[in-house]
DNA sequence: TGCACAAAAATCGTATGCAATCTTTTTTGC
DNA sequence: GCAAAAAAGATTGCATACGATTTTTGTGCA
């Protein structure tokens, strides 16, 4: 880490809330799948954990609720979500509606500076696709989030990339849970193809590959439901 | 109000927070215009309101600033938003994107019941328009959102819908603060106009005429700044 | 009068305490 | 031995308290 990253993140953490640097810690865990779907968030353990009180751990909390990673229930707690099948398809086809369109704004906003971003991106999916293991497959999801999460913040709307965390957020999720984990890898060329798109500024190229591709990612899922799910909700799994 | 209502209102105050009824009616304080932009909600002061403590109305507040109706700045407060000509643009931007694809998906879910809901809705939203007076102006604007909230949870995907009650409520705000007064009652006829595909069940020509009708709303904005904008931030107005 | 500076008031950020609710364990009756 | 009831324990919902920060007020000096 260089000196200006250490500025930056010192100045973060004391500019604003302590709160929002525990819902990123939390969401990156949940991402990643360190904290398994249903997993208990109580508000004294993350409190104690974090070495914040109650009051700040449950804001916390409450900021990955509304983003619909955290599921609370009145007077039992906080639990990682754990999407029903019907919630994946709705994320998914909210990404097929807002991400074509992101794709065309980011063509006619993109700069060669955000091209030299994209590839750098690319090569860090290229990395973690090469190696194996556990690590290496959780670090692929969550870049493969980030090249869409980019792509938002370079199309330039505000709303919209903050619709898009959340949507991303929710799939790493969903993909954690439903992912055919062999066929996940082949989302990397779709992304270079799309990249391609934005360098020559082709917004109905771009438009159609993405919506391939969020097609693709669906695809890969097993979204058919595995017990009874009265049963798995009713046992909170 | 009737029975029902009564029952309904005291499970709901009971059930779920009571946070959440704080945050719903400050909501509908600022999308009525009961609250001007920028106004400062103090915790204190929204916590006696509501006969509640700081804690619970920090909370409702919490819940607005991820709406995005309110700013909260660090060791200074709440406040009404303000929002920019750009941040105009970019909520119907947003809307232009998504709504298309809400009323495609309303087509092909709607049922008789729906469009019974629907032509209540268009009624009431007529009655709005013919009476005058500021109040009847504000009911207009909230009635002209509930239509495309309604529109939303045909639709069938809650986290469609959720993102629809953020843009509608901060629609509602942008309207307010740069709508020319004079050409607001236009969209009624636009809304029946989409009703008529829906029971038709024309999913390409609902789609179109929800893209015009955003388009018309956005065109009754005046979107040039005023003042020098930085001025104007400055002093928070 | 206008400005700089300091004291006071207001407001926020956070920790903590207590009552209410839920969960688990123990006890009791059959 | 088992089911139901009761008690104990844990956890949340909410109010309140206190230090920190900001805003306002008041005062002296040019």
């Amino acid at each position: 880490m260089n000196i200006a990253d250490q500025v930056y993140s010192a100045a973060d953490s004391a500019t604003q809330d302590r709160a929002q640097t525990i819902r990123d810690q939390l969401r990156d865990a949940i991402v990643d799948r360190r904290l398994a779907p249903g997993t208990k968030l109580s508000e004294g353990e993350v409190g104690t954990l974090f070495d914040v009180s109650r009051t700040v751990a449950r804001a916390a909390l409450q900021m990955l609720s509304f983003e619909g990673l955290v599921r609370t229930e009145r007077n039992r707690g906080a639990f990682v979500a754990n999407p029903s099948p019907e919630e994946a398809r709705q994320v998914f086809a909210s990404r097929r509606l807002i991400e074509p369109g992101i794709a065309i704004a980011a063509c006619g906003r993109v700069t060669a500076a955000d091209i030299v971003a994209f590839k750098a991106q690319l090569d860090e999916e290229g990395r973690f696709i090469a190696e194996r293991g556990p690590h290496a497959r959780r670090s692929e999801i969550k870049a493969s989030g980030d090249f869409h999460l980019l792509l938002a913040s370079v199309a330039g709307n505000a709303i919209l990339q903050r619709f898009m965390e959340e949507l991303v957020a929710r799939s790493s999720l969903v993909i954690a849970l439903y992912g055919r984990s062999g066929a996940s890898a082949c989302g990397h060329s779709e992304h270079t193809g799309i990249v391609g798109a934005l360098e020559s500024r082709d917004s109905g190229l771009a438009s159609r590959l993405m919506l391939h591709h969020i097609d693709h990612i669906e695809a890969d899922l097993d979204l058919r439901v595995r017990a009874g799910p009265a049963l798995r909700e009713a046992l909170n799994f």
